[in-house]
DNA sequence: GGGACGCTTCGGCCGCCGCCGAAACGTCGT
DNA sequence: ACGACGTTTCGGCGGCGGCCGAAGCGTCCC
């Protein structure tokens, strides 16, 4: 059975809390230095170290450092999917601590999914986008020849995007959401836009985005968008 | 971070060769009883037997008592599905011995990954019904109008992929092409109808597909569908 | 250049888990 | 009813791996 793909390796690298938990904090495509990581997952810098160490090993992300700090991101478009598409079978973790709910909302909300916004912006906006017949098919998100023009409209990279290595367009489960939200390279193109033209700000530390005013009204008034849970 | 996904759980699950190779084995949608996986392993009735308690308890298969024998099987496409993402980072396992070659050979040439048709067969298919204007995207598959029609010749259930809960249509990357396959709804009714017609036929034991006389001269009649690899 | 800082490496401890054989349980066939 | 068979449970062994503190290494800042 060549043919035969090895999931333990792979599966090793996921297998413990604190590894989930620095996947989790980098799969908004965010780098981040080893410190904060070990904070957040709650380990000492030794023990998130190794760790970092072994999820390099297995591919799954990469380093860079920066003078004295080490930044780790997700190596990949497809890990991000891959763990997407975990996240699908994955139980939410149990929240602890009321500290978690403003915190919770605020990533319910809009957040970016590793290169493309995701939460209720992202959804939202896909949903919008079907309706004014951008993208076709409710859980495909396929592009349409309406929606090449329209997001062309909006400075979006859609030439880039249409002959990209990987798919267009791809529909990403939403963890939060129950419908998918945009994502393939396309998806990134959007994501990349409205980080450009200040529509969404990427939050300082937290995982979050701000949608900020003029985005937001823009939102509301073209796409009838709504970020109120 | 209430919307964290808890990786741990099912990276424990995946995290040893004798379950990720019970997970390959299953990863064609049939049932098997514990004793056969246990060989196909190379682990005692005993390990097997705990390795599969696991994967039950993680989710990923479920088991069906039929007499004295246990069959497992996956639990769900989206299992299958979260496997092929997580086979696209994975690295194909080293062939063990050259009485693999036939054996692979012969599931590269078809095969059903998990509920759909794949290997050579199911992605020649996918091409040509792109360009029939079956699908439209070619790395997307989504159906067209057109598509509706042709399949619906074919007696697949169109009707029914097209109201059903999970998406009508799906890229699957196939991990021995590297073009993708049809899956999803549609791509599970189209198995579905290859199977019912006799044009493919389960391999008694192994994993592959036989392509039946008939089926194969309507393949390359209508298709232009070669299996030579 | 010296000290603070961020990160990694090392050594050691502890617990978990994969492995097996033997035994128990339930089912099938005669 | 009995033995054969498929599977699970149990007990025990061995090794891997996660955890930490201390020490080492490189970088930044005054």
């Amino acid at each position: 059975m060549s043919r035969d793909r090895d999931f333990s390796t792979i599966g090793r690298a996921l297998a413990t809390p604190a590894r989930s938990a620095f996947l989790n904090l980098l799969m908004d495509g965010t780098s981040r230095p080893a410190g904060e990581l070990a904070q957040a997952a709650g380990v000492s810098a030794s023990t998130a170290s190794e760790h970092l160490a072994i999820l390099v090993e297995a591919g799954l992300v990469t380093c860079a450092a920066q003078g004295r700090r080490r930044l780790y991101r997700l190596a990949d478009a497809s890990v991000a999917e891959a763990l997407e598409a975990l996240g699908v079978l994955a139980d939410p973790t149990p929240v602890t601590g009321y500290r978690r709910s403003r915190q919770a909302e605020h990533l319910a909300a809009a957040r970016f999914c590793y290169d493309h916004l995701a939460g209720r912006l992202g959804t939202a906006l896909a949903r919008a986008w079907v309706e004014a017949g951008w993208l076709a098919g409710r859980d495909v998100l396929a592009l349409t020849t309406a929606g090449e023009d329209g997001f062309r409209a909006l400075r979006v990279d859609v030439d880039g995007a249409l002959v990209a290595r990987r798919p267009t367009t791809r529909a990403c489960p939403d963890w939060t959401e129950r419908r998918p939200h945009l994502a393939g390279a396309l998806g990134a193109a959007v994501g990349r836009r409205f980080l450009e033209a200040g529509w969404v700000v990427r939050h300082r530390a937290g995982r979050g985005l701000a949608v900020t005013g003029p985005g937001l009204a823009e939102l509301r008034e073209r796409w009838g968008v709504s970020l109120r849970g």
